[in-house]
DNA sequence: ATAACTTATAGTACATTTGACTACAAGTGA
DNA sequence: TCACTTGTAGTCAAATGTACTATAAGTTAT
């Protein structure tokens, strides 16, 4: 660990970051192009080298304040990518950590090597260059089967929504309809959701009641045996 | 790529394997003991370096086969681990593999650096160099889960097996008991065991039927939507 | 003011699944 | 033949899931 500068990169090994995002009722994924290098003008996904003083957690959180500003998130491993030719130039194995942002919190500004970032849509990501594909294709899985068994979704959508919201919200994320009253019932069963006395505003209709996701109910329940399913 | 040597190791990370099996009723985790190094006389997971020629899946495949001699078994990556101070002579991220395998099938031969291997159930496991512990604890937790949702106990156990050692194994897996015929109907309706012709022989009570696990069907259910869940 | 429309929210009815059981069958060995 | 062990089938109430219908509470157009 002494041989090496603290700062600087162990360039065997890279993080790359999944970020999901909710926006105009689809999932969408945030992706930089890259402003130099081999793949100029491409569409990646965010990336960078570990330092050798910090922890790969570390690391991804970041690399991804670095590129949206973001600290305090939801950020979670996925698990490492290692094909032999994965990256053109040399043998670089990828550590992928996903996280899930309001897009409406942030605004993008592309840093270091990044010329631009965006979001697009999970069914409109372009061809990514090295085993990009791959990745997204496996992130999106993870994500399924992960908000299926565990209330991340909060984390994408404001503080206080409503549950039609919500009910979109993993619409989109399982790909699937649900039914609204069975759906309502279930989630509200859960009992770590708590109304708030507010109602939704600037709707041409009868305003839904907001809800807020109660993080203590839910470890206290958790702590009992209770195991979220949607 | 091209300066290192193909087989030399990528020293900046390593792969460790959680491999686990089922005897005794019990579930036991694979150790070896290290014959040289700072860790000499300790028991820790077996592991080694990747290479440059080889993905990181065909490296952990390469490692457990070294060490156990085991060829073409179910093997999964769980995830990296890389806090800074996780190894004591530098800085190492590991990727953690794990496997489910017959004991009785294999024949422990201790290889390369280490002096010993030996089965060790869960419950009894010593206190194990670097982040190790915390790499055991985690990889349990990542099993129940995946067992529960996954079928893939049926590594564990012979092909031809009785609906009681299935259930036996389920028990030591999710450390809970299980009701008889709950767990019967559950399984059986599932449609993915076929009942051979032969029974369990050698037993001094009614013998009980012996069942195969089929893959085709499986995967056949699966693909029509069918989720495995305990 | 009222009708038409949209979304919110409550409730119903039926099928399926779960969990805790009981009962009986089929072997073994004394 | 009886006691004992394990295998296998079945029962029943409670909980849950699923597909609906119904009504409430607002907005907007007429």
């Amino acid at each position: 660990m002494n041989q090496h500068p603290p700062d600087g990169p162990i360039d065997a090994i890279s993080i790359d970051c999944l970020i999901f995002g909710f926006q105009n009722g689809s999932l969408e994924i945030l992706l930089v192009q890259h402003g130099e290098g081999i793949s100029k003008g491409r569409w990646a996904l965010p990336g960078g080298w570990i330092k050798y003083s910090e922890s790969i957690d570390e690391s991804a959180n970041r690399i991804l304040r670095d590129l949206t500003g973001v600290t305090n998130i939801f950020l979670e491993q996925i698990k490492a990518f290692g094909d032999v030719s994965r990256y053109p130039t040399k043998r670089v194995i990828t550590i992928v950590y996903y996280a899930l942002v309001k897009p409406e919190n942030y605004t993008l500004h592309a840093g270091f090597t990044a010329a631009d970032a965006q979001w697009f849509p999970v069914d409109e990501v372009p061809t990514l260059p090295y085993d990009h594909d791959q990745i997204v294709a496996e992130g999106i899985t993870f994500l399924k089967e992960k908000a299926r068994r565990e209330p991340i979704g909060f984390n994408l959508i404001p503080k206080k929504f409503t549950l039609l919201q919500l009910q979109a919200l993993y619409e989109a994320i399982l790909g699937q309809r649900l039914d609204k009253p069975n759906f309502r019932r279930k989630i509200l069963k859960m009992n770590f959701l708590e109304v708030c006395k507010e109602k939704q505003t600037d709707v041409s209709h009868r305003a839904a009641s907001l809800y807020r996701f109660d993080k203590r109910k839910y470890e206290r329940l958790k702590d009992k045996g209770f195991i979220f399913e949607l």
